[in-house]
DNA sequence: AAGATTGATTTTGGATCCCATACTACAGGA
DNA sequence: TCCTGTAGTATGGGATCCAAAATCAATCTT
């Protein structure tokens, strides 16, 4: 059979995922030898993997040291944010001439499946269960599943592939469910979407852009609001570059 | 010693450059074993460097076959274009509060130095010389280096390396000296620069805005209509993904 | 003569090996 | 006791080696 992708290329997307994911935490550093290993590869791939994720920016090279996970400082989520605001932006622009009923009703069904999984985190947290990860991630998903039916409308492959290197929060499931009001953060988010699709049917390409930018902007401002109340506590000396 | 780099990221920052610049074709097939014995090391590091360069967009991995450098469509210009006008214009704002005298000054003397390198290229047309590569690479390099005044002021690392990125235009110099009114493209350059460093000099982060965005745009749409007016001719076909 | 087939050459992907560098632990001296 | 120098170990960077896939060429078939 033809090799359609090959070692290197699995494993850095496997590496991604569950970096992004924060299955890896920030600062742990990559063993090669373990990683070749786990992947029952030698060490050669794994390199390779792991150069493309150091061109990715999730990881960084420490000659002769080894590779860690790249921790975020507040002022690089910060500059994500922004980045992401204005990308978003224009792919919303983009987007509005061009959203058939079916794109809008994709927006509805995408909010309506954000709602759905919010309520069962919910239950989730007032039953007191230890935050399942799982579940979290789908909710984080599903509000980024509103963002995605937009990219998809605005064909606009660079600024969805930099928007979406740009998402990553770095946060685990524990600071969210553990600190936040999961139906103040829910229904601002919300009203925002549903005022962004409203400008969008309405073929407002102007307005549906500052709306967007504007959604991103606040959101971002709540996370770090977020990072913040939950203290820099255990937060992490520069791991930078 | 200790060393401070890789020999991967070397080699990769080298092909980086020459891929940008130009000085390797779109669509040219890299060998391994060529790049290896250039550089004069095994094969091993060139690899990781192309895995790197893969991971930044500028080759395309094709597995047991080799690696090709990507060649531009047009579309994918204009998006390139598109996601440049909104970082700069994000940086240009975020920058603007910043601006010190030295940093206005600094904003002149690379105007200065792109007039100079005009008047230089100008003259070599005239003179009917072949168009000396360096000196067009360097006229390039001094059009961007009022942009790169501003992405130091603003300091935001990530809209630095993304607009950077998004900054080749794959254009060769032929074309250009060919078929460029280099006088008027100039005249026009400046005047957008100079109402930039007005505004910016002003104070007036949201017109210096305005301002940056609509001069990358311009810029964009002359790189297109250059492109089209020299002609698909020798265009190639979909060397995508 | 055009196309299919098969064997040789090239070239890539991956594994293994070697050496240089950085970390660790321990010993000895101020 | 604390600092420092040194041997030993772990780990990364790079070179070399091997196997599989693809390209090319010559041959065979129709």
């Amino acid at each position: 059979m033809s090799t359609l992708s090959t070692k290197a290329d699995d494993i850095a997307r496997v590496l991604e995922d569950e970096i992004v994911a924060g299955a890896i935490a920030p600062g742990t550093v990559l063993r090669q030898e373990q990683l070749s290993d786990r992947f029952e590869v030698s060490r050669t791939p794994v390199r390779e993997a792991l150069r493309r994720l150091a061109a990715l920016g999730l990881v960084s090279f420490e000659p002769n040291r080894g590779v860690r996970v790249r921790s975020i400082s507040p002022a690089e989520l910060r500059e994500a944010h922004l980045v992401r605001a204005e990308l978003e932006a224009l792919a919303t622009e983009v987007a509005t001439p061009r959203m058939t009923v079916a794109d809008l009703a994709a927006l509805d069904a995408a909010e309506r499946r954000f709602g759905e999984l919010t309520l069962e985190l919910r239950d989730q947290a007032r039953r007191g269960a230890a935050s399942d990860s799982s579940l979290f991630v789908e909710w984080m998903q599903a509000n980024y599943a509103f963002h995605d039916v937009i990219y998809a409308v605005a064909a606009m492959p660079l600024v969805e592939r930099l928007a979406k290197g740009a998402r990553r929060t770095f946060i685990g499931d524990r600071v969210w469910s553990a600190r936040m009001e999961l139906d103040e953060l829910y229904a601002k988010n919300d009203l925002q979407h549903r005022a962004i699709r409203e400008a969008m049917a309405a073929g407002s390409a102007a307005g549906a852009r500052l709306l967007a930018r504007e959604h991103v902007l606040s959101s971002g401002r709540l996370i770090e609001a977020v990072i913040e109340s939950v203290g820099g506590g255990a937060r992490d000396p520069s791991w930078g570059v």
